[in-house]
DNA sequence: ACATAAAATGTTAGCGCTAACATTTGGGGT
DNA sequence: ACCCCAAATGTTAGCGCTAACATTTTATGT
């Protein structure tokens, strides 16, 4: 009845193993295993015939055997809130083009922002014991730290810096330093009442709020009653309807710092509709400097950040101790930058 | 010297196993397996106790192992071009949103959009011994496919469908049939030089253009003349680019259809910057709607297409195939629709 | 031709887990 | 007290690969 090939192996899909090779040559599978892993170690004669063989009999190679074998999985772990974010896209991309070429795989892991979740995912994770892992934030909670702690592999902690202690390794910028650098250049443009919105409003996003306030308070303005924040996620929509919301409560605003690009994008859009001149009745500031930041109308003034380099800056600290090659500095904060454009 | 606890055994980083435990509390290695994995047929007591051990000892299960014995992985990997695309940021949601109740890991890789990366990719994914597949696009050389097929397991193409019949499963939309209801509508709308710009032009931008083509040529209009295409990457900086060049070039054209949304966005600015009046000089569409494209200003008309459903849908399939459950239909339309919005 | 090192290949065992079957234990029912 | 069956637990072996050591083959110098 049957056409598949019935094989005497009481278990697995009958797929092609090493053994099968080595069978078919009259070799033994340590000297397949070589010409795959290490082929200066076997002679040319015997290698040429194994590649052939392999790629005839499609082996492929079984890498839960090999981790099992070697106690190394060439895997990384990334949590991130949100896969589905622009920021960390760019991040991801970072961390993708500098594993790819080392031969890591990379494991994702979404918080969608939960702490709770996070631990689950973490422990999760950690089943695949993976040889490094990178996280978002520095603010982990006991029973997190203690599990990565626990699993004795290279960490590192991405997107902030400074605020607090790494457990391991430490790439980002500082987001209060962000913040202020930002309300400082608001206050040098002697606007009187600005304002903040943000959605999302994470442990980062806190951090750029009060970097931000500080500057303010430093400068001897009142800005606490201009703020209106949400935890909802961030999109440009969202931007739209904060600041209508804002513009209602408080019409005599004349600049507001939002919390990301895409909140800005809203606020401007909505601005438009509104008739309202951009910068001459009301400014606009963003955060992070998409791509289209520069493009918009008016282009947005905005803090870029290095979203890129954080990914790829973190996953060579990872891959350098991997490979046990020395490291100069574990905790690095790549700095950000003003752009001062036509919005603000 | 050395404070680290020395064990016996000859490799291994000295992780809790099943076995340290199962010595513990003087059962076997079975028998704590199954009270983690099937913990009906364990009794209560047993497994409590073995519940606090696990706990105490920080005990986490090695994949590896898991799957060498059980001969299943729990993953799931997904060949897309490129994961720092808002396209398919939403669809990678889709996939995650389904995937973790269901236990399954996903993995990435991204092809950038090279067919000749794409059979390497697969090749490396399948070393994993994925439980299943998910993958972008109809068009795979004959060497992913046989590659494919010889893994044995479901695989799902998504992003689009009607165009060839797939490997095994198939979920996304036509984009000829997109492309085509595009140019319809705005010849409908009785534009007269309709144009077309776009970016990153894989096989199904090509096809949205083939039937855009397609609908305009059935209105008796000459549209080969006002096409300007690239093979880079989309941004909303070169949608700007595009259609200065196409204005500069060919300025009676009076609609343009934009292959993505970002495209679109750019395309809206740099009219603005030059005082064209959208949609009274010029009119323009795009593609995807975005989550930006019903804010922007002008509202953005574009083809509503299900990027999260589609994830989601191509996860769902691949999940009731790995459970072994029925599955109705193999081949899903999921289908489009116009947003018509101010812009044209 | 022969000793000797180096290169190539092989043997054995075990990584941590679970499938399949084997055995023991614990409740009823009479 | 006895049997019987089901529930609970154990034993054995093997998934595919590679580390570590063992052996064979080949090249090198004299």
């Amino acid at each position: 009845m049957s056409t598949a090939p019935t094989k005497t192996k009481s278990r697995g899909k009958g797929r092609v193993t090493l053994e099968d090779i080595a069978k078919l040559l009259n070799i033994s599978a340590i000297t397949v295993s070589r010409a795959l892993n290490s082929p200066e170690k076997v002679s040319d004669k015997v290698r040429i015939k194994i590649e052939t063989a392999v790629s005839e009999l499609g082996y492929i190679p079984n890498r839960a055997a090999k981790s099992l074998a070697t106690n190394r999985t060439n895997t990384i772990a990334v949590v991130i809130p949100s896969i589905s974010n622009t920021v960390f896209s760019n991040v991801i991309k970072g961390i993708y083009d500098v594993c790819t070429p080392a031969d890591l795989d990379v494991l994702f892991a979404n918080t969608y922002y939960s702490t709770q979740k996070e631990e689950s995912l973490i422990a999760k994770l950690l089943t695949q014991h993976p040889d490094g892992i990178i996280i978002t934030g520095l603010d982990l909670s006991d029973k997190s730290k203690k599990l990565l702690n626990n699993a004795a592999i290279p960490i590192v902690q991405i997107m902030e810096t400074g605020y607090k202690d790494p457990i391991d390794m430490n790439v980002g910028i500082s987001h209060f330093g962000a913040g202020k650098m930002m309300g400082e250049y608001l206050v040098a443009r002697k606007y009187q009442h600005i304002g903040f919105i943000g959605a999302q409003m994470d442990f980062r996003s806190q951090r750029r709020m009060s970097g931000f306030l500080t500057a303010l308070n430093n400068a001897g303005l009142e800005a606490t009653d201009y703020i209106l924040t949400t935890k909802a996620a961030s999109s440009v929509k969202l931007g739209g309807q904060l600041i209508a919301d804002i513009l209602t409560t408080h019409p005599q605003i004349d600049a507001v710092f939002c919390n990301n690009d895409d909140i800005a994008y809203g606020a401007i859009y909505e601005c438009q509709r509104r008739q309202l001149q951009i910068p001459q009745q009301i400014a606009i500031a963003g955060f992070n400097d998409l791509d289209a930041s520069a493009c918009i109308n008016p282009s947005l003034t905005t803090i870029k950040t290095p979203l890129y380099e954080m990914g790829s800056t973190a996953a060579q600290l990872l891959v350098k101790r991997i490979k046990n090659q020395p490291i100069d500095n574990t905790c690095i904060d790549l700095g950000v930058e003003l752009k001062a454009r036509d919005s603000a």
